[in-house]
DNA sequence: GAGTGGTCTAGACCACCAA
DNA sequence: TGGTGGTCTAGACCACTCC
């Protein structure tokens, strides 16, 4: 249909979309240089870090914050429905997962956590801050806010396990009712900056408002994705 | 925690953000000229197209090929449990829905096609490219890929309609259960095209799968959002 | 210390849109 | 037809990574 202009940008992509499809550059591997590539297609460093862009967008390469671009590993399925913790998710799928413990305390809850808690104004709140790997690439920034009632002393519980594991061996509390938002927006400067991806990176942000078995609101997360590294499927009906 | 480097793009952002949500620039409306722009903040319209594209990577304004930049109006809200037609989600949150029919024929289906609807190699498939809009924007591409068996005649229906509705009205079939896949990434060329947005921004890809009542595939739907017109909703357990 | 990516400058030409 | 956005050039300096 269009007359496909010869844009230096999509030729560029193409070449390398090609030579990533035929294996020549393998998951995980590194792209040369930014100055090398621009050598090898004829062009400033600007045109080509606009392709690199434009393969970004599309989840095929990454890049790693000062350190160079690389071939994207293939997505995780997050199933919404059957919703298993992060380990066993990653395991299932026979990836490799991790996760790193980066702050846990008791403070004061912003309006918009209250709202999604439905507590008073002011009410205390367990913040819990987790950055979350797959085979060792930081796909997952997570902040979870505990109604601080249902689980007494959490805070002296390994908090780099699952969370509902601990739920269920300490507290008998099981999920109930979820309720997701998913956004597709730029990463915040947390997030970012724990995932070393640079701000304003297109990223996934999920929302999780969680109830117990009892119906009573007990936690809610926010999740910061990494766009490329996630599939969602969900079933209904 | 960082020091907060004192980049020239954030500034700009920081500067634009301030306006917006102030209300001096109202939703929908028309940022001045990138050459405008770039004297007011003394730069360069490269670093001045640097914040922009940030500010559209978050959802808070957006591009018209060859037009200009304006301001992002709110997002919708798509349920996937309760799950209206368009028009009535759109309507139901205070706006105006239109849709337009780009094409529609009986076609030989790919192969992904082939597998989604769990028919044979080369089977005939019919194939319905809509465009929808909401308050005008054009926010969805979507095609769907419907098993002739399940609807002899339905090119002569007036495609423009809700398919939910014709569905019913003419064929008694009605929506039983549906699995979603959910994929954030660049738009694909045909979609970018009909969304007058340039190549590879970043979009939000959808395929529905549905089944009727009866538990048969009958069609499966490849919709591509803007990534700044969406926001989804979903409940489990 | 060499090389890398992150950022920025100061221009240019073209195709398209609106007046 | 003038101004707009889309694209591209040919450099530069800095902070950081990696050796």
């Amino acid at each position: 249909m269009q007359p496909m202009p010869p844009r230096a940008v999509t030729a560029i992509c193409h070449a390398l979309l090609e030579q990533i499809e035929h294996g020549l550059l393998a998951p995980g591997g590194k792209l040369p240089a930014e100055r090398k590539l621009s050598e090898v297609f004829d062009t400033t460093r600007i045109t080509l870090r606009e392709a690199l862009a434009q393969l970004e967008a599309q989840g095929l390469i990454y890049r790693e914050e000062r350190r160079g671009w690389f071939v994207a590993p293939e997505r995780l399925t997050y199933d919404l429905i059957e919703r298993s913790h992060f380990h066993a998710m990653v395991r299932d799928q026979g990836r490799v997962a991790t996760t790193e413990l980066l702050s846990a305390r008791l403070q004061p809850a912003s309006a918009a956590i209250c709202a999604r808690l439905q507590l008073p104004a002011l009410s205390s709140v367990v913040r819990i801050c987790r950055l979350r790997r797959i085979d060792g690439r930081a796909v997952l920034y997570a902040e979870h806010y505990l109604n601080p009632r249902y689980f007494p002393g959490i805070l002296e519980q390994d908090l780099a396990q699952s969370l509902t594991e601990i739920y269920g061996r300490v507290y008998g509390i099981r999920y109930g009712q979820v309720c997701f938002e998913i956004l597709p927006t730029a990463l915040p400067v947390e997030a970012a900056g724990a995932l070393k991806v640079s701000v304003g990176s297109p990223g996934l942000h999920i929302t999780r408002v969680n109830s117990d078995q009892h119906g009573h609101l007990i936690d809610c997360d926010l999740e910061y994705w990494r766009h490329d590294a996630i599939r969602i499927r969900a079933q209904a009906g």
